[in-house]
This record gives C-alpha cells, sequence and structure tokens, in this order.
DNA sequence: CGGCTTTGACCCGCGC
DNA sequence: GCGCGGGTCAAAGCCG
C-alpha cells in the first residue's frame, strides 16, 4: 500500500452498497407485459475501450436491505505516498466548490522536532544548525509553493467546474429554445411531445453538426448513420425546424455494474414512472426521470441483464437542466462526455478507426453501439480486473468511487501523454495497443476538439470526483507524468470525505 | 397530504 | 394496414 512513488494520481474506484437512499425498484416477475417474440436482433457492432472497475462486492450482507449502489460513498482514508491530492469538494447552491487539501511528503524528511531516530548520523562536518536552518527554509519553501500551488490549483478546478455547469445550462438553455420554437408552430403541441423530449436530449447541437458535417464528406455510411441525412439536410439549407425532421438521435450513455442493488446511488433523485418487460429479457426495465429540479429531462432505465442477473445496467440519457450536488457530478460529466463524444464522432462509428485500434482492450470495458436504435456508449464495469489493470490493493469493494471515470480516463492514454512510460505494462501482452497503432489513435483523438472537451470533463470529473483522487489504480501507468515508480500499485492517499464529480 | 410506486392503457415508430 | 415493441401517461394505491 505504501509503495514509494511520486506519482499522481486520482482516486478512482469503489462501489459501496448504501440504502441511505429510498429508491428502490423491484424487479417483479410479472409477465403481464411480455409480448416477445422469438426475434432478436443481430448483436450490434461495437467498439470496446477499456473501463477500470473493482467488483463492488455487491453480497455484502451487513444490511439486510442493499438496495443501491453507492458508487460515491467515501469514508476511508488511505496512507498518503508522495504527492497526494486530497480534494474535498463542497457544494455550494449554484456550483460546486473545491477545497484542496495537500499533503506532500517532500521526502526531505524534514523534521522540525529533535527526533534523534530520524535524523542523519552521518557527520560530514556540517554544524547541527545550519542543517536546522536549510531544513527549516526548505520546509518554508516548501510550504510556501505548496499554499500557491494550492490556491492555484483551486481556481482551475473553480473555473473548470464552472465552465461544465456554463456549458450543460446553455445546452439545456438551447433545448428550452427549440421547445418554445417547436410550440410556437404547433399550438397544439401533440404528435411532437416525443420528439421534443428527443431534441432536449439530444447532445449539443454543435456535435450534431460536426457528425453531419462529417457525414456529408463521405459516400460510404451505414444504415444507422443515413438516417442522419434529414438532419443534414435541413442544416444545409439553414433550416433548423427541426419539427419535421425525421429520426432525432440522443446518445445514451450505459452504465454495467455488478450489484444486487436495485439502482446505482448516482446522487441524483429519480422518480419511476414506468415499468416494462423489454424484449428478449425477462427482468422488467425500470423508467426513471430525474426530479431534482423541475423540467429536468435526464432519464435514466434500469434492467438487469437477462445472460446475468447479478449485473445491473442502467442507461442515461440527457443533459441536466440544474446544478447537481457533488455526487451526481461525477457521473453527469461522465455520461455526459461519452455522448458527446459518440455524438460528435469522436467516437466513430462501429467499424471506424478508433474502434479497430480499440478493439484488443475489448474484453472487458466500453462499448460503443452504433447500431442500436440509439447510439449507445456501454461502461463495462463489471470485470473485476480489466487488461490495463495491475494488481493493485485498493480492491476492497468500498472504494470504488469514480468509475465512471474511467472509460475517459483511459482514453486519455491513448492521447499520447505517456507513451513512453507504457514500458512496463506493454510487456504484458495483449494489454497495450501496437506502437503504430496507438500513435494512429493519438493523432484521431487528439486532432478532434471534441475529444479535448470531453477529456477536459473527464478529467474533470476525475479530480473533482474522485474524492482525494488517487486510490491509484490501473491508469497512474500512464497518465501520471510524474510517475517514477511505475509499480502499478495505486497510490496511497488520503482519502476526504465527499466524493465529488460531474456527471450528466 | 404530498410524494412516490405500481400498473394498465395508450402512443408512436418500425418492419412486414 | 397491421402487429409488435419501446416508451410514456396517468389513475390508483401506498407510505411516511
Amino acid at each position: 500500500m505504501s509503495t514509494p512513488s511520486t506519482g499522481i494520481s486520482f482516486d478512482s474506484d469503489r462501489i459501496t452498497s448504501d440504502h441511505r437512499h429510498h429508491h428502490q425498484l423491484e424487479f417483479m416477475d410479472s409477465t403481464r407485459h411480455n409480448r416477445s417474440s422469438s426475434s432478436h436482433s443481430p448483436p450490434p457492432t461495437t467498439i470496446h475501450f477499456p473501463v477500470n472497475y473493482l467488483d463492488p462486492d455487491p453480497y455484502k450482507s451487513d444490511d439486510k436491505r442493499i438496495n443501491e449502489v453507492d458508487f460515491f460513498n467515501d469514508t476511508k482514508h488511505y496512507p498518503s505516498k508522495s504527492i497526494d491530492f486530497d480534494l474535498n469538494c463542497k457544494e455550494e447552491i449554484t456550483k460546486p466548490a473545491i477545497d484542496l487539501d495537500f499533503n506532500v511528503n517532500t521526502r526531505l524528511n524534514l523534521l522540525t522536532g529533535n527526533t534523534s531516530s530520524d535524523q542523519s548520523v552521518i557527520d560530514d562536518g556540517i554544524s547541527p544548525s545550519y542543517e536546522d536552518k536549510r531544513a527549516n527554509h526548505e520546509l518554508v519553501s516548501a510550504q510556501a509553493k505548496l499554499k500557491r500551488m494550492n490556491g492555484e490549483n483551486q481556481r482551475l478546478r473553480e473555473a473548470l467546474n464552472q465552465v461544465i455547469y456554463n456549458y450543460n445550462a446553455l445546452e439545456n438553455h438551447l433545448a428550452m429554445m427549440i421547445h418554445q420554437k417547436q410550440r410556437g408552430e404547433n399550438p397544439n403541441g401533440e404528435g411532437s411531445r416525443r420528439q421534443v423530449m428527443d431534441l432536449a436530449l439530444t447532445h449539443p447541437a454543435k456535435a450534431e453538426t460536426d457528425k453531419n458535417l462529417q457525414l456529408s464528406t463521405s459516400e460510404e455510411r451505414n444504415n444507422d448513420e443515413q438516417s442522419m441525412r434529414p438532419i443534414l439536410n435541413n442544416q444545409n439549407t439553414g433550416n433548423i425546424d427541426q419539427s419535421s425532421e425525421a429520426p432525432i438521435r440522443k446518445a445514451r450513455v450505459s452504465v454495467r455494474a455488478r450489484s444486487e442493488a436495485s439502482v446505482i446511488a448516482d446522487g441524483c433523485q429519480w422518480r419511476k414512472y414506468g415499468q416494462k418487460i423489454a424484449k428478449g429479457n425477462p427482468c422488467p426495465r425500470a423508467y426513471y426521470r430525474c426530479t431534482m429540479a423541475a423540467g429536468c429531462l435526464v432519464r435514466k432505465q434500469v434492467q438487469r441483464c437477462a445472460q446475468d442477473r447479478s449485473i445491473l445496467i442502467t442507461t442515461y440519457e440527457g443533459n441536466h437542466n440544474h446544478p447537481l450536488p457533488p455526487a451526481a457530478m461525477a457521473m453527469a460529466s461522465t455520461t455526459s462526455s461519452a455522448a458527446g463524444m459518440l455524438l460528435s464522432g469522436s467516437m466513430p462509428s462501429s467499424d471506424g478507426y478508433l474502434g479497430r485500434n480499440l478493439l484488443p482492450f475489448s474484453s472487458s470495458m466500453a462499448t460503443i453501439s452504433a447500431s442500436a436504435p440509439f447510439p449507445t456508449i456501454t461502461l463495462d464495469l463489471t470485470q473485476t480486473q480489466n487488461p490495463l489493470q495491475f494488481q493493485e490493493p485498493f480492491s476492497n469493494p468500498n472504494h470504488l468511487p469514480h468509475i465512471f471515470g474511467q472509460s475517459l480516463y483511459n482514453h486519455s492514454k491513448f492521447s499520447g501523454l505517456q507513451m513512453s512510460e507504457n514500458m512496463e505494462a506493454s510487456s504484458r501482452p495483449g494489454q497495450l495497443l501496437p506502437p503504430a497503432a496507438l500513435t494512429d489513435t493519438v493523432t484521431a483523438l487528439t486532432a478532434d476538439p471534441n475529444f479535448t472537451a470531453a477529456l477536459a470533463a473527464a478529467i474533470s470529473s476525475i479530480i473533482g470526483g474522485a474524492a482525494g483522487g488517487s486510490r491509484g489504480n490501473n491508469n497512474e501507468e500512464n497518465v501520471n507524468t510524474t510517475t517514477i515508480n511505475n509499480n502499478g500499485h495505486g497510490n496511497d492517499k488520503v482519502s476526504n470525505s465527499g466524493f465529488q464529480g460531474n456527471y450528466q
């Protein structure tokens, strides 16, 4: 646990069962809605990329009434290592603020007391008083530097959170304007309700525009992409009357987590408004809508996996139009970022470039389904250990914060930040991209501004939400630019009280 | 009594 | 046009 390292990493993985929240979902045996037939759609083509996940131990039996998985409960503390960022996020009324609590081990073994056992015994001829003065000077200097860094880091984080918040507000304002425009043109409002909903749930207009522009440049499109052509035509002609558009696509982010809980505690308040038996799965699908603010259009579906009913599948849709509590922001920013990448084309279609390059990670990670009715990115958190994951000490099911950031977080690995530092990991067969593929992927990703934005949000999520950031999971091998000792173990760190993050 | 869940009915898109 | 399936509505009931 206390492996010496200068690494900076971010707290990541923790899932705990939590019964504080009362939203429950009864997966009944009802078959009244079951109209399933024997026909099945072909499995969607997929793109995979890694998500790190640690099993939350859903069978934890401390409490007889485990109804949720709380991804954000953070009560554990970890011994600090070299440089540990203890990120506390306090909730404000309108936006999250962050308190930073740095705990830096300067490795100078600076002592202000006279604990002889720790003092140097080497007689170098320098007087003790000189040593003390020098040590004190260094200590003061380090403290001053730390203070500056602390302030700067907090400012940056606040700025980043503000940007994310403004972005979400603007996005929802756009949806609202479109809604009003539609109502103005269609006073009855009938027949367009669902379309309005879809519009509001659809990811940013710019992302759609980008995607559509990409579509216009190629003749080789699959059927799924062809469905977007009406949108493209409208935009090209300057017609923004989307009420006349044909299929509006909305991105979904699906999270697969192994849990006996009924729902995952993602920090938001949800109200169940429906339940149905979907074709091909005897487990009912429950529909929830966000009730944290009037008019919030975010919805989620919760369903157990037919093949493995210990797996809970939660699918999010849409962006919140209201400030989120810190506990909710991790999921929000992650799903938003994933959806943005999906719709913006940063994550190309299943036969796309990135997909080929990322396929080596396919076994246990995230999946993009391009052939589904809606573009869906699935974060598979059911794997106890993914191919990139080191054996590490934080596989405690209670220490699973922020797993939702992992998908995007791992994407950052491909952005070429630390390619030269993959030596250890690359020694494990099949765990890293071939150099050429990696380079290509890096080029593709970094060339895409949407990826940059998404990555920023994801990093924000990780930094802001990781409740002290570094539980040092698998990711530090690549991302940590200061790592000297990449032994694959998580940076032990002092955790803190609040999990924060960002999501929508 | 208000908020939430349950659940049958309904709407709508899509494929045949 | 029809049936299927996904998604939503809304009345009724439940619960604190």
